[in-house]
DNA sequence: TTTAGCACTCAGAGAGTGAGAGTGCTAATG
DNA sequence: CATTAGCACTCTCACTCTCTGAGTGCTAAA
């Protein structure tokens, strides 16, 4: 690729910027007035019918405006595009959700979900998924009454899980104690996969249990290893979608959102390499065809423990990729932060904030 | 209201039912043709003439059909409306859902609400909210190592929470022993209002805490009582919406749409009064004027314990009404039997179904 | 009471028109 | 040689007008 002369690089940058404010192809007059009319129409109608050529913008039909091409679009992104810090009110709004009470995550996704997708406007998905193996640290089995007890499972991905469950039968509190003996023995640090039933049969043996309370503990444990696992994912403000020219056409915008809504695609959708990176695939660059005509932006977001987020928008090609990037940094920085990634350490106590139903906490006094 | 001939009868239900098929209005013709030309057009055009004179069908404009008024759908869904089975495809689908893994209320919610719109067609909302005051019935406090324990919480409702707590400072097990018996003794039973810092205060006297042990658990404890009650709603398939020709308008469309994505606006919405009974208002019925040329179909189904839950249907006046009651209440149906509404009783154990990560769970052995 | 016939109404599709925006080209200018 | 003003040209969009067809209400006959 030959490299630009800088007047072009600013033209270019000028019909990205118009045209992504005005969703209308911009003509040589607007882009001369943009730059101060330093040139006249007639240089700038020059200089864009060579960029035209050079395959960076394009004209919808011959007497219209000019509008970038997704190659256009690729050297704003990687070149031309300013830094931007995002409005401090939308700071303002960021942080005090963030600071909210983040209880669990997948009431965290949806709020950073839909944080996200009213700043900036287009649908945003949330995901984090497990990087790693987990296995159960330890069992507790808390005695509540004859025919009640509760499982309580630390993971080694710093979770707990439990479940209450109710009998038919009766327990004894002695007969739970031995159990959960039994179970840290056998059931702890191995990976989900080798709780098999030939273990709890021993298991069962083991503790002279015929009434298949080890088969309900079993059976729990590795669903909640499964869930434990499991990719959330949330997709929020895809009707905001309709609020953008490109989508009025309503058939348009409901196989986008479709597209959106099968976690199976979404987990398809390009991602950062490393926390912090912003990753941008424009236009024919998705691999999907439903997003041949629009933009992916999303960025990683470190959690510690063995959880990795992502947050991502979706939008026409004419996205407002510097206001995007300025608000997906943000928000990450927060989450990463908050949720007490790599540069974080041990935080302190913060009224009522970063308590954790399932998660991890850490918990500071003077 | 004076009541209608069965011919009158006859003809709206087919205008109903013709008007819901096509969303066009209908025709003296074509209702002549429904009704297997027992009667010429043009008999049906002067009875379809007096129905519209009684408020019960307008016309769009002079030289159009005639399309039902609200108060013609009314009376279509009190009196002319059939009751209509499910196809056997849906309903196994609706089954297999059900019969999954439904490990926790908001996930429950989300499939609910997805497979209700899914199949309807039309955008579905699911909540389940508390109806009680809880309690909270136990505390354990698990030590996991000098500096990490683990808070468990049994509620009067039956649901349990747990969090995980790493400190900087040390713990021993001795401590959390003695913690654990002053918070069993001074925090439970009582309200989620009555935990006052003199409470605190005084429970750290009694156990000579000043690490703020106590506060850290206490501040936990009322942050979960909060959220044990908190209202779960989901919103699925607002997409949906835009399928159908009235919502062509974006503008429209959007509105509705953000309409249902409040949650403060939802709990508004008409609610039936018991678990089974469905609830229809018809267009201007709706107080929200949002939804004042739309309809809502809400049922109630019952969970057993202190929940209860709602699956609603938006749609437009045109819905098909008698297709919805039927999915709703099947799907009502299922899920009562499922959570254990007041019919079922102590559930058998199904291989890995009904596990709950959070909530009740009946399991019996032989 | 029902029906056939007929004049009437009106929305919506299609064709035609004019205005306006923007272009590329050419010739003049510094 | 780069830049600019001028100009003819192109094409979309909004608007108007006309025509068609569906459906009506009324009237008179069965």
């Amino acid at each position: 690729m030959t490299s630009l002369s800088q007047r072009k690089k600013e033209i270019l940058r000028t019909v990205v910027e118009l045209f992504v404010k005005g969703a209308e192809p911009v003509g040589s007059k607007a882009v001369a007035e943009a730059l101060g009319s330093s040139v006249s129409s007639a240089t700038i109608r020059s200089e864009m019918a060579e960029l035209e050529s050079m395959g960076l913008l394009e004209q919808p039909h011959t007497s219209a405006g000019r509008i970038p091409s997704s190659n256009g679009y690729r050297i704003y992104v990687n070149d031309l595009m300013q830094d931007q810090n995002i409005s401090s009110d939308d700071a303002k709004v960021i942080d005090s959700t963030l600071d909210g009470h983040l209880t669990e995550t997948p009431s965290l996704l949806d709020k950073v979900g839909s944080l996200t997708s009213r700043l900036t406007t287009y649908p945003a998905y949330a995901m984090s998924s497990m990087t790693g193996v987990i296995s159960i640290v330890r069992f507790d089995l808390i005695y509540v009454d004859s025919s009640t007890f509760i499982i309580v499972v630390l993971l080694s991905n710093d979770t707990v899980k439990n479940k209450l469950v109710h009998l038919t039968t009766n327990v004894e509190q002695t007969m739970l104690t031995r159990l959960s003996a039994v179970l840290n023995a056998s059931f702890t640090g191995i990976p989900e996969e080798r709780i098999t039933p030939a273990l709890i049969t021993s298991s069962e043996r083991a503790i002279g249990d015929n009434t298949g309370l080890v088969a309900v503990v079993a059976g729990f444990t590795i669903e909640l290893l499964i869930e434990a696992k499991t990719v959330g994912t949330r997709v929020s403000g895809a009707i905001n979608l309709l609020s953008h020219p490109e989508y009025r056409d309503v058939d348009k915008a409901q196989r986008i959102i479709r597209y959106l809504s099968d976690e199976k695609e979404l987990a398809r959708l390009p991602s950062p390499e490393t926390p912090g990176e912003i990753k941008i695939t424009i236009g024919p660059e998705n691999l999907a065809d439903e997003l041949r005509d629009s933009s992916v932006m999303a960025i990683k977001y470190d959690t510690g423990s063995d959880l990795q987020g992502l947050i991502g928008v979706v939008g026409p090609t004419r996205m407002d990729y510097s206001k995007v990037a300025a608000h997906l940094s943000y928000m990450a920085q927060g989450l990463s932060w908050l949720l007490g990634g790599p540069g974080s350490e041990v935080m302190q106590l913060k009224a009522s904030s970063k308590v954790n139903k399932t998660g991890d906490d850490r918990v500071g006094e003077e």
